[in-house]
DNA sequence: CATGAATGAGACTTCATTCAT
DNA sequence: AATGAATGAAGTCTCATTCAT
């Protein structure tokens, strides 16, 4: 029948605005906001260029409302992973960090950062939001974990802050790179985001971790989970 | 100086493509190629829509030769720079990350990195022309001094490449950072790149080495999911 | 009333024409014809968007049904209203002129002047229309009884259609004015519509009339300059 | 040369203001602000749609340079003319009406009415402006010989206010329908303009005026509702 | 009958590029 | 060589009209 090969057109009222923001944040991310033309993005989403107009008022407001509707996702699971863990610094850091960057990379989520960096200058309005919703809870988070470790004896006494950076910014440069240099045949570069990943961390972690010891009274590294 | 408020006519000419290739660099940094005028590059320049064209057949062109040109630049410079160091690898990392950096953030070609991110989905051939002539040639120089670190016992056997990674995408990222959110007032949080770059490295050297831990009791390290 | 809050379904229905054209009559004359949008005019009506094209083929066809509606109302009136008065040329006059006026300024209808204005270069039909329904009636209506006057000695022997238009052309102006300027609170300059007519009409009557007196004394015309 | 069918283009730089906002009263005029095209503005002035936004920001603006335009020319104008006469109060009415009449009617500033009537309800400003800078000086440059004339007992003690407006509210209406039906073919009834203002301004200027009437057999004028 | 989501032609505006001066 | 007026293709956004529900 009719709802067959043409849904519904009501039915599918729920869902447009979801389906707009996914292919805008593609196309956004793909070829930037201003190289992207409105009339792509609703063709992308299986609609006409009018349509886009009905669901949001601008181009502009379409690039805020994608940043926005990712980043509250993302901030609402980043929050309750955090929660799940628990053990030594170091597993909690592994696992936060493995867990948050597969999920973020897998999911066009990671496409967020990308777009964030283009933007921001463009949309001053993005870097507010980001920072205060992104940027300083992550930030937070994974410093009390670090704090706690050198607390414990786990780590060095590092400078917390520089540790943190060195631990995340990979992770992201990991996902600008799948959305830039990544996704161009020609020239991409063979970069095994998982893989690198986990050598990341551990490596970070092995230069936080305080190995250096009296030979003989090697206190046993606490083992966790 | 002569040129303080009328430079001589004969001087500027020579100096036009230079200028507006600055003029150029730092605004599709700024706003992203697409949202740059051509019009705006020129007044930048401190010459006339007209005359833009008279050194670059099309805007597009004016962005290609802005990359090309940093990029060959920092090439230059990049194999003079790895030459002059020796020591131990890791302080001939740490010399070479560290100059290198303090050289590149400081200067305009700090930014080539945003233009590259932000454009190569668009200019494919970017992509490349920085793959080889960027990436490639300073992973293999790093690459190298890890290999040779391995080879000689001061660091751990650890995957090359990756190490590489963990080393050199900190220092890129603080690059995009400073073009990026760092730009911005509102939601502009602090990162110094300076002391982070240098905290950085040695954490990672940290990780890298071989503390000397009694072989026979070595915990093995813990490696969970 | 039963109309208040929930007007029975079946009597709105009938009554559905007559409040778009209400809606459309109001919106065309203060915003213009194209700018206007269908949309407004429904949903002043209280109806939707699709219900105006149950009614109406289309925009176009709404503004003609605007115009012929209100004119043919006020042709029925004008006729009757003319046959009720008797009496003096100058009185018959005051009366036609006065009370036609009233009626028109404080109705809807004092609004399709400007409409007409408005529109008819853009839809030639009106013009044809309103002059032949409008225009020319009411010409020959009170162009009859200025000339029954003269022919009765009472005015002076003028021009039959210069004075027609001397006596009517303010009274359209002021219902154009209160469509127009008047409706704007900035500027809108203090213009009583009421007062001024009675005094504008009187004014034009003395003119007309033969207040020439005792032939031999009769003062010299003052010429001027 | 190149100057004979195509105007040096460096040369036409200071007459495409004017020629530009010329185009745009006519075709404001004909077909209203909204419904007429930037590019048909730009076409009949001889340039391209591009042009255009050269020297106006905004079609909006357009319009209000157009009214702005015409009117000043009008202003310096008619303070001009007020001064050059003298004589009775009657004379001096009739040279100052028919011939700022004749001149607005004849030039293209005759159709600013119609702009003003029919677009300040969507632009407020133009009332503000209209009011402030044409009709209040106009009406207390007539109101003052109207006075006058009262003063000097050459007119019989009207309201001032009023006989302005009979005097002048017909000039406006004929230069409205001038722009209006006038301009249509079919239907357009004919109205001469020139010989019809002379005949009313006589008109009302004898009703204005004192004619010795003998006290005795003053008929009293019937004034009925 | 009524609704309002969807459409797409068309209007405004921008801007890369050209070219007469 | 340099300028900047002019162009017109292309992009954003609006809105009259349709039609499935």
């Amino acid at each position: 029948m009719s709802t067959a090969d043409a849904p519904p057109r009501r039915r599918r009222k729920e869902a447009r605005p979801q389906e707009l923001l996914d292919a805008a944040l593609a196309l956004f991310v793909e070829k930037g906001f201003a190289a992207t033309r409105a009339e792509e993005v609703a063709t992308r989403a299986g609609v006409s260029k009018g349509t886009l107009y009905l669901y949001f008022p601008s181009k502009e407001d379409l690039l805020k409302a994608v940043i926005a509707q990712c980043l509250s996702e993302r901030i609402a699971e980043g929050a309750a992973a955090a929660a799940g863990y628990s053990g030594s610094a170091s597993a909690l850091l592994r696992n936060v960090l493995c867990e948050w960057w597969e999920r973020i990379y897998a999911s066009p989520a990671g496409a967020v950062f990308k777009l964030v960096i283009t933007e921001v200058r463009n949309f001053p309005e993005i870097s507010e939001f980001y920072t205060r919703e992104v940027v300083e809870p992550a930030h937070h988070l994974l410093g009390d974990i670090v704090q706690r470790g050198i607390a414990q004896g786990e780590f060095r006494p590092v400078d917390v802050s520089a540790a943190v950076h060195s631990l995340v910014l990979p992770l992201i440069m990991v996902c600008l790179h799948k959305h830039s240099l990544g996704a161009c045949e020609a020239g991409a570069w063979p970069l095994d985001g998982h893989t690198f990943i986990r050598q990341h961390v551990d490596l970070v972690l092995d230069g936080l971790s305080c190995r250096t010891v009296p030979a003989d009274n090697a206190p046993p590294p606490p083992i966790e989970t």
